[in-house]
DNA sequence: TAATTTTTTTAGCTTTGACTAAATTTTATT
DNA sequence: AATAAAATTTAGTCAAAGCTAAAAAAATTA
């Protein structure tokens, strides 16, 4: 049985390896998301190594063992639920969920989470459009933008939003733009590359690059 | 913040006063509840009482603070609005919900709680019949008696059980002895303080006194 | 290629919260 | 009251998981 500390760990280099080539995770990377010295980072891996849930090549990098990725897949499948169980059941907003699911996610019960996935109706995502991974750890990898990269005059559906900014989630709330959102692509400016965009054929926002990149969509047909 | 140790620290004291005189307690009585050494106890103790969290004397014993019972009672209102949840919601049963709201009760958020208890409809009780406290730490001390101490002939109904052995719950399941169930009191044995009852004026059983500690009840009309 | 900068690891320290063994205080028994 | 037993505290140790500063390795630049 693994702590809360070792699980953070596995799921940030799980999250990390998702971007990085070959699955391999730097150090410095890790000890920046986890907000952690590299040098602490440094002492983890190792011990991590220890108990065979990642490698570990020093000076080099570290990727996930498949007992570790199973272990990671299983801290993001109770994060996901428990933020569904907030906002579904308990009318939490999006906004205030993530630090909550970040305590409940090492709650020890494989029969707690079986139940609460019955309880919800096996949901496939979670309130900001993460897939929710299945008891057997198979993630369904949706096939998404980031709004930065949305084509000019194209009209797409908001599906993903990066939910670990409260302010970010805030700022949407805001506007009010939710998932499911239709998003028209009207003009993108060059010079700070802001974007500007219809929202349901209504109202018109000027996006930063800054919430683009938190922001994932997909073609509407 | 308190950590979890601490937490559970007032709450073990909370529980242990409520059966002591003044409120004092022994160390030796709460390492023996928490199953820690008496020297662990002793450093504990002083680190609370530094917070005035309790108030302590050396070779005397350690009773809570105003704002340590307030503490207390907040980690029992989360404990037992969990087990509610878990059995009305999750469908549960009694026998398998302590274990895992001794890990929920440390969540930290008032507003889960509080969502929480207004998701449940503001329970009285949970599942074993213990008193959940409201939002303000007030508790409504049920006028209940030990089943031990039961009178002959007397008939009761079954309002309350000790929740955290497993194995006691599960024989109550065995003999499908529920909460509300009509209790008499048909024999008393002197030898070995064994008690006969009927169960809904139906089933008879004979209970022996370990099990009679455990269980409380309150007169039926 | 050599020098410099950046990244990573090592070494040594800290806090929390356990433990055992020994010392002390309190309580019980002769 | 003296002694023995029980309860409690003190002293010293350990593991987990963080930290900073210094050393070493890798990457970049001159
Ligand atoms: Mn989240
Ligand atoms: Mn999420
Ligand atoms: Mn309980
Ligand atoms: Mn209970």
């Amino acid at each position: 049985m693994l702590s809360s500390v070792e699980e953070n760990y596995l799921k940030y280099i799980f999250q990390l390896s998702e971007y990085s080539v070959n699955g391999v995770v730097k150090t410095n990377d890790l000890a920046y998301k986890l907000e952690y010295s590299a040098a602490s980072v440094t002492d983890m891996l190792k011990k991590l190594a220890d108990k065979k849930l990642v490698s570990y090549k020093k000076y080099y990098g570290v990727s996930l063992t498949k007992s570790g990725q199973q272990i990671a897949v299983h801290v993001l499948r109770k994060h996901r639920l428990w933020e569904t169980f907030l906002v579904k059941k308990l009318k939490f907003t999006w906004d205030k969920i993530h630090d909550i699911a970040e305590q409940l996610e090492h709650i020890q019960s494989d029969e707690l989470i079986d139940k609460m996935d019955e309880y919800l109706g096996y949901p496939k995502f979670d309130p900001h459009g993460d897939p929710i991974p299945n008891k057997n750890g198979t993630i369904s990898v949706p096939n998404v933008i980031c709004l930065a990269d949305a084509k000019l005059k194209k009209t797409y559906l908001l599906a993903n939003v990066n939910d670990d900014s409260a302010a970010f989630l805030k700022y949407l709330n805001k506007i009010q733009l939710q998932l499911g959102d239709k998003l028209r692509i009207l003009e993108k400016e060059e010079f700070d590359e802001t974007i500007r965009i219809a929202v349901n054929e209504k109202q018109q926002y000027v996006i930063s690059r800054e919430a683009a990149l938190n922001m994932f969509v997909k073609e509407s047909k």
